[in-house]
DNA sequence: GGAATAGTGTCTTTAAGACATTATGCC
DNA sequence: GGCATAATGTCTTAAAGACACTATTCC
């Protein structure tokens, strides 16, 4: 600001993507293996550098979601997630990333066919044990992400984005319980997300496949937020209090 | 990554502050006027572009605290908000802001001999009534800091950052009710407080000056994270049931 | 009928909402 | 004493936790 001519540092942009669904009854995020340096070989999340001068940070992300993982902007949820940005994050130079998470219901093999064939859906759990190696600051960001989804489905109606259009109740309970990696008691769970008016209305004549009883299919609701919240269990790891 | 020698966008980074205190039990927000184009003479969160290649994110939000703010990295509380990056925000071109969200104790009029000497304090009421015009997108940022804010009160100890060192059980009672915009009973505010253990923990030999009953101090305790959450009241912007 | 899953009901316990009352300082 | 603010207590009510039970389908 006091120099005469002093020009701010340029940047490059990217765009990372958290992309989060459920495969038999787990939580799993998209990794695709990277194909060139740096990192070449290793997971990372998918994203790349913004497009164009013009283009919009959650236009890039749409763009990045179909190109990477064939997924259309209807039927999933995208928000930001937050920008990582230490110096050192990429070896090519300042590199900052803006991280977005999305959710998607379970697709047909969304993967196979498109473009970066090199795409797996890797289960949360093994992607963060440490097992896994990711390029740059990706563990970070999908912690974040991870972290980002189980607070949402506290107050607000994200758990039906892992769903289909319809699903029903059990569907709906595996999602919070994949998520927050708790088990929860069905007959409360039924009380409590009938009870939010708004949240689920049902759907159709109703009715579904399994071994037992058939289900009642739900829709999402008008409602956004619940109020009062679901109250998740606070599992082992409660470090204060006891 | 189809063509020959693609090279992506360079952008400009710029770090925005949503810097909150409480003045006389009202939410206020610091502003800055600014001196050069664009938006000469608006209204604007402080902020700045990034200094140099190498300077982390946070370390610019901290640096920019220091001089347009004066306030020092200690008893603060500093988190990041997000990212801000339509191509059209910033009449100079492609500028990507990372917000910052800064929460402050009331500190002895810290703007008055710093460097930028046209910031001011404005309540958060006056700078979103729409009477006051804001540069960029900074009414949009100010709106989701504040509601960052209004939330972070209900699930951690965030509250103890508007408060100095020690504080009355009225005192934090006051950073709820300016922050929410609600008044909440003293009694169930005081059992509520109390009752969760490590949120706030007695300090000194306790005592205060005012017309009545000297009221004891208490310090932040170790606790982060409010469980039970505290309750906000639906005010009257209850969209959803009735 | 038996297995499997869906859905409902009840009792208990926790904690919030709505109050009144007592306590401790200053003038 | 009178005033002002701090702090505690009680009753009610809403909702979560922990259970057992009935319902509907397929074999």
């Amino acid at each position: 600001m006091s120099h005469d001519h002093w020009v701010p540092p340029p940047v490059l942009l990217t765009v990372d993507l958290v992309i989060l669904t459920l495969r038999e009854s787990c939580l799993h995020v998209l990794l695709i293996e990277r194909g060139i340096e740096p990192y070449q070989g290793t997971l990372a999340l998918p994203g790349g550098f913004l497009g164009h001068e013009k283009e919009d940070l959650v236009t890039a992300a749409h763009r990045e979601l179909a190109e990477e993982a064939g997924l259309g902007p209807d039927q999933l949820h995208l928000e930001q997630l937050g920008v990582y940005g230490a110096p050192d994050r990429d070896p090519r130079g300042r590199v900052v990333s803006a991280a977005y998470l999305a959710i998607a219901p379970r697709l047909p093999e969304p993967v196979a066919g498109t473009d970066a064939s090199r795409a797996c859906w890797t289960s949360a759990e093994q992607a963060l044990s440490g097992d896994v190696q990711l390029a740059f600051d990706h563990e970070q960001i999908l912690t974040d992400g991870i972290d980002r989804a189980r607070e949402k489905l506290e107050r607000s109606a994200l758990a039906t984005a892992f769903c289909g259009p319809t699903f029903t109740i059990s569907e709906l309970q595996d999602v919070y319980e994949a998520v927050w990696g708790v088990p929860l008691d069905a007959r409360n769970f039924y009380r409590k997300v009938q009870s939010v008016d708004g949240f689920i209305v049902p759907a159709g004549p109703s009715r579904k496949t399994d071994g037992g009883r058939p289900a009642r299919l739900f829709r999402p609701g008008p409602r956004t937020t619940l109020h009062p919240p679901m109250i998740r269990p606070l599992s082992q790891a409660d470090r204060e209090t006891a």
